[in-house]
DNA sequence: CGATACTGGACTAAGATAGTCCCATATAGA
DNA sequence: TCTATATGGGACTATCTTAGTCCAGTATCG
């Protein structure tokens, strides 16, 4: 229930790269500015070069990712993976919808008045905007053995990710 | 951001339908055996009755709908309103799925093992199906002025339902 | 027996998704 | 200045999903 997309969660792959990359994963020496290319990405997540681009210049159009054009270019992150969050990044790649079809700003509802359950999705919506806001993009990158969240739920599936085409 | 499908958004319509029924909206009432035939719902919720007929059917088949077949027949819940969540409702029509796509049980994932945001998708999941448990059939089919949930944002959007072509 | 109504599944058009590719532009360094 | 390296913007397509319809079968009431 309730899926995203598989590119938003290559996207958020993406982005932990970016984050992991700039505390220095490697050697040990924390810089924020470092760049990464795209190819750096692609290799560094194991996804397909020509996605990871698409992806890549999705976020440098938002407001997560800045880019440096040319050669040595690259991506980076714009702000600090704790600042974060990870309704900010699934409003980046599903865009600023609701999880009913008929919220889109130009559509008309003719049941709008007497519809019974619009205000309940409404506080449905919220809910699950506050516990996306509960996550930082610093905690996908690097989760604590304890979390934040109340575990509500033993029902959660087990969550793997699938490779692209033409892998494994 | 986390669309359902108008499908599920429907069906939602339609159980709110059947437990305004079961209460007995017309008459005062109260029958929780009341039967309403697929007609009757299309003409209550204003939806096509073929897709009325094929949502009831998946209805009939989870947990939270029972059918009587031949004349006089029809369906109802088969529980109490308030004993059926949000987060059912949705199984039902969504699938058992977690939000990351590679979730499902036949799929196999490379990453799996150093795949460094699984554990939080799998936190992020289960903070929706919190807020997904707290809301009931019967606050859908009868919202309160204020509702259990923490208003935790002011940025969702207006809920509005679309009708089915050929209506409006 | 015949009208009513659910059951199961097939089928299609339209739309969304995932993935690739091309060309333009910017920059560093030889 | 020239060239290699990168990002920027967008077009394009195959495939999958979704939404919606329809039909033949079965059960039940009167």
């Amino acid at each position: 229930m309730l899926r995203i997309s598989k590119l938003t969660d290559y996207g958020t792959m993406i982005l932990v790269h970016l984050a992991v990359r700039a505390r220095g994963a490697k050697d040990g020496v924390v810089d924020p500015e470092h760049l990464c290319s795209a190819s750096d990405v692609a290799a560094g997540t194991r996804l397909a070069l020509p996605t990871v681009q698409k992806l890549l210049k999705l976020l440098a159009r938002s407001e997560l990712v800045r880019s440096v054009r040319g050669a040595e270019g690259g991506y980076a992150l714009a702000r600090n993976p704790a600042t974060i969050t990870a309704a900010e990044i699934l409003d980046v790649f599903e865009g600023p919808l609701s999880i009913t079809e008929c919220s889109t700003a130009d559509s008309r509802c003719e049941l709008e008045d007497g519809c019974p359950t619009g205000g309940a999705w409404q506080k449905i919506n919220r809910g699950i905007r506050g516990a996306l806001d509960e996550i930082s993009l610093a905690d996908l990158a690097h989760p604590p053995r304890e979390f934040p969240l109340v575990d509500l739920s033993g029902r959660a599936s087990r969550l793997r990710h699938r490779l692209p085409p033409g892998q494994g």
